[in-house]
DNA sequence: GTGTTTGCAAAGTGTTTGCAATTTA
DNA sequence: TAAATTGCAAACACTTTGCAAACAC
């Protein structure tokens, strides 16, 4: 825990999905839905707790970041082929991604529209449609 | 060279792109563009070119692809965090994914359209758009 | 011949896993 | 106290790199 106070809320999500509320789980619970929307990799989100003096090994990131996922508080997304990203808003929207300062905006859902989807490859249906704006520095 | 011939017009291209017609550049190029539009990853391609007795290491695979993708004769697709997928197709497209077989296919530009391109973040600008239609083997 | 390219093996990066010790209920 | 969770270190999968030998021009 960070502060001193139970943080019933975050318990009870936690006890909804069905894990524990452990001392780990907590602190990144915590930290991941206290504010607002945020994107995280398992990386950042170690370092994160360090510095704010929550003793968690980096394997405990990464089995938290999946075990949230499973569970629908998180929902994975595919922009970096080298890293895993995930992110706190689990409604259906797209991403801005820099690849420059790698980082990951959402886009509002409503903002874009997706006009004529294609039939998918016979046999297939669709699971789900991402969209990444990969973004740069604009030169001006 | 898996055939006999010296495919000149597969030379052309590399010289184009100012890269040395090797044996081993030339025969993943050919095995690249001389079908149809291709996705490969790394390993895909090597194992392929094994079984055409093409003697090629994986390093050399691995830097053929991202110099072909530098020549702009290839580009990089983001669908998996765990591998790097390689389109020979370079004109403006988006992709079907199928997560379960991992098989990656164009969708023909023109079939899908973005209506309402969101405004990046402050001091960004769209570098490029792409999306991906995950599916899955549909039920019936 | 000179500079480029290759292949190997080693190193690197992000991630997962086996298991003993710890914690939760 | 029984079952779940943690942390560590080792293992993993994919990718990149350093360098000597081979190759292209």
């Amino acid at each position: 825990m960070i502060g001193n106070r139970p943080y019933s809320a975050i318990i009870d999500k936690l006890r909804r999905a069905k894990l524990r509320p452990t001392r780990q789980r907590l602190a990144l619970a915590r930290l991941l839905f206290d504010g607002g929307d945020r994107h995280v990799t398992a990386e950042s989100l170690h370092t994160e707790a360090l510095a704010r003096k929550v003793r968690v090994s980096l394997a405990t990131v990464y089995n938290t970041l999946h075990q949230f996922t499973r569970s629908g508080l998180l929902r994975q997304v595919m922009v970096d082929s080298t890293r895993s990203y995930f992110d706190t808003n689990t409604t259906h929207h797209h991403h801005f991604f820099c690849e420059e300062s790698q980082i990951l905006n959402d886009i509002p859902d409503g903002e874009l529209r997706l006009e004529n989807l294609p039939t998918p490859p016979r046999g297939m249906e669709i699971n789900q449609v991402d969209v990444v704006i990969r973004t740069r520095p604009s030169a001006d």
